[in-house]
DNA sequence: ATTTAGCACTCGATCTGCCAGAGTGCTAAC
DNA sequence: GTTAGCACTCTGGCAGATCGAGTGCTAAAT
């Protein structure tokens, strides 16, 4: 599997060329472009060998080489030279995300938007899962005469908030007996623990005041539960339209695939931390074996919590992409982690 | 412009066929499917004087005929027979929706949502809009050590919130204490005179105060500036794609222009109380002359606040639409005003 | 032992002409 | 006023011809 100096040479130009024209890349135009002092015949040559070596392909007989998956992961392991990110694109990054960094939810649907319209791909992102979070604090604030917001703040970065309506009017006092019950008996309780029954128990013990405020408690545990889900900000599907490398019946599978949040937030979860990118078929999904992926991960307060990727042809400006979006995950994180006062 | 009773079948006939198939409508295949008791010949003069009168048109000399815009709105303002909305529509279109009706921007985002997926078009909503409004009131609730939420309620329907950052342990005093300033300064105060000149006299009058909660005092000009703003939430723009009445190019005309929120808020914010149907060039924007736009303004505590819409091809199942939509924009209003408790 | 020039071959893309089918408009009869 | 009949028009699909890009192989050159 070692590759000559001038294979290397080659497999990189023939990507690069790929990416940059969509076409088919022949001899003739790869001699051209990179100034070897061979003949296109030579270059032939050693084409033909990284097609038997299953690193470049054609589409037909008489038509120029494309990069295999295997050839892709080949040059994003070996060959590409990692683009470092300019001060002018971090600027621009936080310009974009800064804006919206007063909320979790808000911050990844701005990451989401800022990736798609920067890659021109599709964007992704997941707010951060508050599974394996206790709850740091309840806090309840009037909105109304007879409404109030639950907000609910969890040890892995998530906060979620939730308006109730009562049928009497509120008053202070009541929702600060109730703050202290509450704070009193949920501060420290790992989410996934505020089950329905949980719930049941709780408004057992709280007497009275359970009666009272049973629709503050059905919005505390909802507020639990949305905790513990990610939700998922996508952004930018459109952009897929514009790639000649997908007909009609890809884009519908991508798409399709992508109208699923489950299955999406799925794939991201399952990837390591840091930065990964997953060509075609490695992301063992049929509805994107067309399609290739980067998908980085976030940390809040030191613990793995969400990950950002983007979704676009196999055929991909990886360089460009990767650093961008290391940076980005590294930003979402520094933000969250601050916001939520976790540092 | 009287239209006989048969010509009047006839266009209804055409612009269902054509409708429900896309394709240009014949003067045999319409005989068929309504048994009029007349040949075709009788059909074809009468669809052939249709056409002079500028409701029908001819894609080219010898196909069927398909409605023109003309067309579309004779039989929306005069033969479609409005179908009123059933049960199991209601109960659908509420069990969406209802889980997101804790929040306005939720909520919002929900319908358009439910829109996209109900109709297989695209689908925008607008928040509401507080520009009118006066400040109802500001909360302050501490979320971890230095940091705090600012809350704002407008009378026009909206709640807002930020997170905002201090140097120092806040306190419940010190909340406490900045709660009743901001209260008492803010309160009944009409959100668009919350401008950061404003908020300068405001800080000069709090005095100490000020300088410790800068970031507080910003966090609620913020709010009150995003108050303003009707966010837009679009949804289903990828379901355009699968229509052949759009080619490559309308396609991109159209999802450009859906990507500009702002062009997008204004076509929606032109329109009258109630539901409106725009056909093609009657909503004045070249590049929707191949679309239709349905738009419902909703209502919140009994003033215009925002709108729900959707955007699809011109052959559209008008009636199903606007049904649905109006008991759609009706709900949302509700819904609102119940939250913001404006009953 | 490599590299190169030359050449036959393959295959997709494009263009052409042709034909069938669907639908019209017109005319003349009912 | 309605209908049957007919000539006419236009699209869409299909078959065949041609073009061009690119390959693989062979034999000569370095």
């Amino acid at each position: 599997m070692e590759l000559s100096e001038r294979k290397r040479r080659i497999l990189a130009a023939v990507v690069e060329l790929y990416v940059a024209t969509g076409e088919p890349v022949g001899s003739k135009s790869l001699c051209d472009t990179l100034g070897f002092n061979v003949s296109s015949a030579t270059v032939r040559n050693e084409m033909s060998e990284l097609s038997r070596m299953g690193l470049l392909e054609q589409p037909h007989t008489s038509a120029g080489r494309i990069p295999s998956q295997k050839g892709y992961r080949v040059y994003i392991d070996t060959l590409m030279k990692p683009r470092p990110i300019s001060r002018e694109e971090k600027q621009y990054l936080d310009s974009m995300i800064l804006p919206s960094a007063y909320d979790p939810e808000k911050l990844l649907d701005g990451v989401a938007k800022v990736l798609a319209s920067m890659t021109k791909y599709a964007a992704v992102s997941t707010t951060p899962s508050g599974e394996s979070g206790v709850i740091r604090a309840v806090q309840l604030v009037q909105t109304s005469r007879r409404t109030a917001m639950v907000i609910l703040m969890t040890s892995a970065g998530t906060m979620k908030s939730r308006v109730f309506h009562c049928d009497f009017d509120l008053t202070p006092e009541i929702l600060r007996v109730f703050f202290r019950l509450l704070n009193d008996k949920l501060a420290g309780v790992p989410v996934a623990s505020v089950t329905p029954a949980y719930m049941q128990t709780l408004a057992a013990s709280l007497g009275d005041m359970a009666m009272m405020m049973s629709s503050a408690l059905i919005a505390v545990a909802e507020t639990a539960q949305e905790s513990m889900r990610s939700d998922v900000c996508l952004n930018g599907e459109v952009n897929l339209l514009f790639y000649p490398d997908f007909g009609q019946n890809e884009i519908r599978r991508i798409v399709d695939f992508l109208s699923r949040p489950a299955e999406l937030c799925r794939l991201l979860a399952e990837r390591n931390r840091g930065l990964q990118v997953l060509i075609g078929r490695e992301s063992r999904r049929p509805e994107l074996e067309d399609s290739s992926l980067v998908v980085s991960r976030y940390e809040v307060g030191g613990h793995d919590a969400g990950a950002i990727a983007i979704i676009g042809p196999t055929r991909m400006n990886y360089g460009k992409i990767i650093s961008n979006m290391e940076y980005l995950s590294d930003s979402v994180g520094r933000m969250l982690t601050e916001l939520m006062d976790l540092d």
